[in-house]
DNA sequence: TCGCGCATGTAAGTTGTTACATGATTTA
DNA sequence: TAAATCATGTAACAACTTACATGCGCGA
């Protein structure tokens, strides 16, 4: 249902190609919204017939043409009014709690390997995000409203992978006896 | 592909029926996996036509019987086989947060409201995270290593609320100016 | 020359959501 | 007497994943 909003957000922020967003919902909002580049060709075209956007052809030698995107009145109107209502948690799947709760089948040593190689991806994370927080906003109160929301977005995946690694922790020194 | 996977480590725990898995994954299980009575009875029925499953007709009186599933040697073959591979991470995908992205063509009011129906409700979610801790984990080390890996995942839940909960604060800091 | 980044998609299959459907028992 | 709990599903649709598909430019 909101892959939809997650996009004209973005597009909202400034025009984009699939490509774009496929680069920036990996990057910059890995922490927001996540979603394929197939997903995202196919809801911008869904999205363009609705006439929710607007399309603009930008011709490239060498490479295929970019499809620049763009809001239309619609779809901005579909946005304040999708903003206007409270929003529903995201459900939790988690496959490695999956796992701890048939883990009495598995030797703890690889369950050991398997927390290990969690926390490096989380500390890698936390790491990027670290990194556009020192490079945007070291100067929190110097930041424009807007980007200053988008910044609170990115400290949640901050406290979040925080939060991870604290667990992780929790787990290891369980696990090592 | 990895709700047969939780389906299996619950029926693993205790032979149940699809009543009882819909309560376990609201309830006990809500840091860990979601699915709807729609979803999983639907598993079940497939999970029973691959073998994975043997199910177990308990009549009652005055009300539908109630089919009683537990895995069969297939099932744990199954199971055991998918807790030796390393597993991905969920994707993230957050309409709060979508809504910060674009949320300055909302006013902070109801921002504000938003933020904190949501502390609100992890508020809520961490109590019972809490409860449960209380009531089953209170010594921790006389657990069994099997509930202690249970213990470890709800142990995460309740990180993640607190982790929830202090940038709620913190965002609640900044729209209060 | 091999792989990565740029740039776009289609097709098939699986998973998840929403709406509909029934009916007795227990609790407030 | 109304609502919640117990107990099971079907059907239609929306969303997501995985596999397949193409092709140039650039840097190591």
């Amino acid at each position: 249902m909101s892959l939809k909003f997650a996009v004209l957000a973005a597009l909202h922020e400034q025009p984009a190609t699939g490509y774009d967003l496929t680069r920036n919902f990996r990057t910059r909002m890995a922490n927001v919204w996540n979603a394929s580049h197939q997903q995202i060709y196919r809801e911008l075209s869904k999205m363009t017939e609705e006439g929710l956007l607007a399309m603009e052809d930008v011709p490239q030698d060498g490479r295929p043409d970019r499809k620049l995107y763009r809001l239309s009145d619609a779809g901005i109107a579909a946005l304040e009014n999708w903003l206007s209502t409270p929003q529903g948690r995201p459900p939790t799947r988690d496959p490695l709690l999956v796992k701890l709760f048939g883990g009495d089948l598995v030797d703890p040593a690889s369950l050991r390997e398997e927390i290990e190689r969690q926390r490096r991806n989380w500390l890698e994370e936390l790491e990027r995000y670290r990194d556009i927080e020192a490079e945007y906003f070291s100067e929190p109160d110097q930041v424009p409203y807007r980007y200053r929301l988008q910044y609170l977005a990115l400290r949640k995946g901050i406290v979040s992978m925080e939060a991870n690694l604290a667990w992780a922790d929790e787990v290891m020194a369980f696990l090592e006896h």
